[in-house]
DNA sequence: CGAGAACTTTGATCCAACGCAAACTTGACT
DNA sequence: AGTCAAGTTTGCGTTGGATCAAAGTTCTCG
């Protein structure tokens, strides 16, 4: 296996003002691995053996209930941790992790995390800001799911795609990896019928651009009135 | 102010295993405060200038949206702490903590939390303990709001509050503090009269006994069942 | 104890979104 | 360039719950 370079997680914010030296100790430690597309990082339920660094590509975190239903949790981008079931004092995970598009990441032993997190204040620090972020996140999901109907919802939802992985194109902002209607479902609580109604709705007051397994949000503006409930006339 | 005895909090499992002479350190820089109840313990978006252990009471938090629709977040029982905005990071509350009925609290200064996870490590990981469990209960909601019917979670809403806060009585397990249907409305997502409609069906049935805020479980198990899914022919 | 406020029940109506079904489009692979 | 799988669109009937409306109950407090 090849060595890792310091400057892979320099960058950081997780690893944020630490010296070089300790990055390499922290590097020492960690495994790269490639999961190609739709291959799982790790499983629902599964021994909680590591955790998990996303390098590059985009990673879905998935809930499925007992009767096989999904739900996205959330997307991980480069720079997230993810796994860190032992940060939580879990010994399984609660949800699996599947590539959205091929991935690299870095992998550390479970067991690791008291000590990195000891060894390393700031890296301990930085994953309950991580965690306390999370909550804060998964919280107003409960209050939009509580109190929103599902357009609303969607439009929340692509928002904060587009402002997690948006890139700007000539048409717009794209989400920056394949998507579907059935993943936006997925997402929101709802069916990929209705998300398909909603696109083409919006897409034909130029809202937003779609196509298979894409979105492109054309006017952000009017998209978030939408979304806080203000309804479009276009 | 009366002195506080260590007893008060010796118990409690977040200063679980913490020398005498710690607790009366920690208890040194406490105020505690009686909140009458309907009072609130602090407010959405206000100065998080406190953190809080309730020692005795109820206590509900409580997300307002902008067009003011209320949330129930979760209900805090005895033991827990709550108004922890600090030690996400956060220098406002990002919701609003209400007694259900009088209760007493315990108040430390916000800024005094880094030291105090600090200079007691069990406090501190305890706290991060806590906040990643409430991570773990919220994505469950989250997945409950997006999967599940509302019968199915205004059952598993209340088996929630018989595990946390149920006390037995002749007729079943009681539900230890004034709730109303509005109440259970607010923490499933939907309405007072869906509440209402349920709960005299359940009633009919002999699963629950209810009255005027005030809600007792009499068969938990068939509850359960219906709230995973099983049509309960009674 | 009487009046009013707060909470609950129940009925009637309506509609957003689901479920089902079938056709259509796009891309991938041979 | 043809076939197939995967993803998407669209139409239509149904329905779970919301909404609207009104009456009934139970507390509280002067």
């Amino acid at each position: 296996m090849s060595r890792l370079d310091r400057s892979l997680i320099a960058g950081m914010p997780i690893f944020q003002g630490m010296a070089p030296a300790d990055l390499d100790r922290i590097l020492q430690k960690a495994r790269s691995l490639r999961i190609a597309k739709d291959q799982t990082v790790f499983e629902q339920e599964g021994e909680a053996h590591s955790f998990f660094l996303l390098l590059d590509g985009h990673v879905r975190v998935v809930k499925t209930t007992p009767d096989g239903q999904q739900v996205i949790v959330r997307y991980i981008s480069p720079g997230e941790l993810m796994g860190i079931a032992h940060a939580l004092g879990r010994t399984t995970y609660p949800a699996s992790a599947v590539a959205a598009v091929d991935c690299v990441v870095l992998a550390w032993p479970g067991n690791l995390w008291p000590e990195m997190a000891a060894s390393f204040p700031n890296f301990g620090s930085g994953t309950y800001r991580t965690v306390g972020a999370r909550l804060q996140e998964t919280q107003a999901r409960v209050v939009e799911l509580a109190t929103e109907q599902v357009e609303q919802r969607v439009a929340h939802a692509l928002l904060r795609l587009v402002k997690q992985t948006g890139r700007k194109t000539e048409e717009g902002i794209l989400i920056d990896f394949p998507i579907s209607r059935q993943d936006i479902a997925e997402m929101t609580g709802t069916t990929l019928h209705t998300v398909s109604r909603l696109l083409t709705a919006w897409e034909e007051k130029g809202l937003v651009k779609s196509g298979r397994q894409k979105v492109t949000v054309v006017e952000p503006h009017r998209l978030f009135a939408l979304a806080e409930g203000q309804a479009d006339k276009g």
